[in-house]
DNA sequence: CCTAGGCCTTTAAA
DNA sequence: ATTTAAAGGCCTA
């Protein structure tokens, strides 16, 4: 394979599932960037690119830097902090372990799903990426978002290096994106309405002075590569979260949530929880929270949730709320999957029908039950390798359904309340 | 303080 | 086939 950069070994940093599982938290909509490609997640990451992937016991990472260093000649080990980085990334500091132990003690139903969710960790992203990538967030979904993360890097990152055909960027600096023309190339792009923000907000942040944004950050978490200051001038007063909040709202396109994000998974503040319309779904469902005065999600309602998820589960409740928010989308991507594999099977069945020519094959047109489908499915063989094919999908089916049916039976309350 | 409507684009249902 | 709703919201009136 064609690299134009300068590779490291593979290294090893022993960990398990239980404190980080990349699998869960790299795709739970926390960081956009990160693709998986087999077993291997890579990203470009702070001047490199990062190759990770996870067995039983140990976190594997290599990275590759640009070719352009300051002394190419000098090994890479010398300069290779990417142990450090991804230790500072995942936070590693924390015990997770520990987290979900006092986070099932205060709330039963964090006890009851957690343990299918292990792993999730808050990632301590650069807080501009988070910014940017939030802001792209709004009304939006997953996929989108992380395409839109992509062109910023394209577009307007500079250039790390080369692996096949793959060209891989940086993400882009407030200074990169303050050209006149970005915001009507982000349209051009299918941003949409978020390339005003885009453009808004990196001049904003562009005019402020150096170390602004991270500025904002909980003293007790620095910024990645910070100094730890030497003799404090005295009148720096340490920011708090809700000033950090407020400040970040000043910004384009940024409203509670997008703060939220921001503030916990750029800025360090563990107390943060963004409240989108999934953690609003779990609130009225799981939380007793659907008889409120207003129908619609007023700030008061936000700041509300925010509040008695804080009380809950305490000083890292954003933490703990990402773990449930997790294993909602996860429920989520299952109930649709099972969805999925229903029609494959009707349009199986459909075919094989067709196929036949029999006429017998009421249950294809009718609108039924699906448990009655499959079974229809079942009994439905003719050819050998026809049986085989209808067996499996059967099997999955079934394990399809169930998800398909244990999401419906959760999410029902909820529909009954919006009804009235 | 609260509410309604609009906003870009894509996708999946209806 | 067209239309509507929703996707990890924000902004303006």
């Amino acid at each position: 394979m064609a690299i134009s950069g300068r590779i490291s070994q593979w290294k090893k940093l022993p960990l398990t599932l239980t404190e980080l599982c990349i699998d869960t938290t790299l795709q739970c909509g926390q960081s956009f960037r990160w693709r998986k490609i087999n077993d291997e997640w890579i990203c470009s990451l702070r001047g490199r690119v990062v190759v990770l992937k996870q067995d039983e016991s140990c976190l594997h990472y290599k990275s590759m830097f640009p070719n352009v260093s300051p002394s190419p000649s000098k090994d890479i080990r010398d300069e290779d902090n990417t142990d450090k980085m991804l230790y500072h990334y995942f936070d590693l500091k924390h015990d997770l372990g520990a987290l979900y132990e006092q986070w099932s003690k205060a709330d039963p139903i964090f006890k009851k799903l957690a343990p299918q969710f292990g792993g999730v960790r808050i990632l301590n992203q650069d807080a501009w990426e988070a910014l940017i990538c939030f802001i792209c967030s709004s009304n939006n979904n997953i996929s989108r978002i992380s395409s839109m993360a992509h062109k910023l890097c394209k577009y307007y990152g500079a250039f790390i290096t080369k692996i096949g055909d793959e060209e891989y960027h940086d993400f882009p600096t407030p200074e990169a994106l303050t050209n006149p023309k970005v915001e009507s190339h982000l349209r051009e792009l299918g941003f949409g309405y978020r390339a005003q923000y885009i453009a808004n907000t990196a001049k904003i942040v562009a005019s402020k002075p150096p170390g602004w944004l991270n500025g904002l950050r909980n003293p007790e978490s620095p910024a990645w590569g910070a100094k730890p200051a030497l003799d404090s001038d005295s009148d720096a007063k340490p920011v708090t979260y809700k000033e950090a909040h407020g400040e970040l709202i000043s910004l384009s396109g940024v409203g509670p949530k997008v703060a939220d994000c921001v503030c916990l998974m750029g800025l360090g503040w563990s107390e943060s929880v963004p409240i989108d319309t999934h953690v609003w779904q779990i609130a009225q469902r799981d939380y007793k929270f659907g008889k409120t005065k207003t129908k619609t999600f007023t700030k008061a309602t936000y700041d509300a949730v925010g509040d008695h998820f804080r009380e809950l589960w305490g000083k890292q409740a954003g933490w703990a709320h990402s773990v449930l928010f997790t294993a909602d989308l996860k429920a989520f991507a299952k109930a649709k999957d099972a969805a999925k594999e229903v029609m494959k099977v009707k349009k199986e069945a459909e075919e094989e029908e067709d196929e036949d020519g029999s006429v017998d094959s009421p249950a294809v047109k009718v609108e039924v039950k699906v448990e009655e489908e499959v079974t229809a499915v079942e009994e439905a063989p003719r050819g050998r390798s026809k049986r085989k094919r209808a067996a499996t999908a059967v099997v999955k089916t079934e394990d399809a359904l169930e998800a398909k049916r244990e999401y419906t039976v959760r999410t029902r309350s909820q529909k009954k309340a919006k009804g009235q």
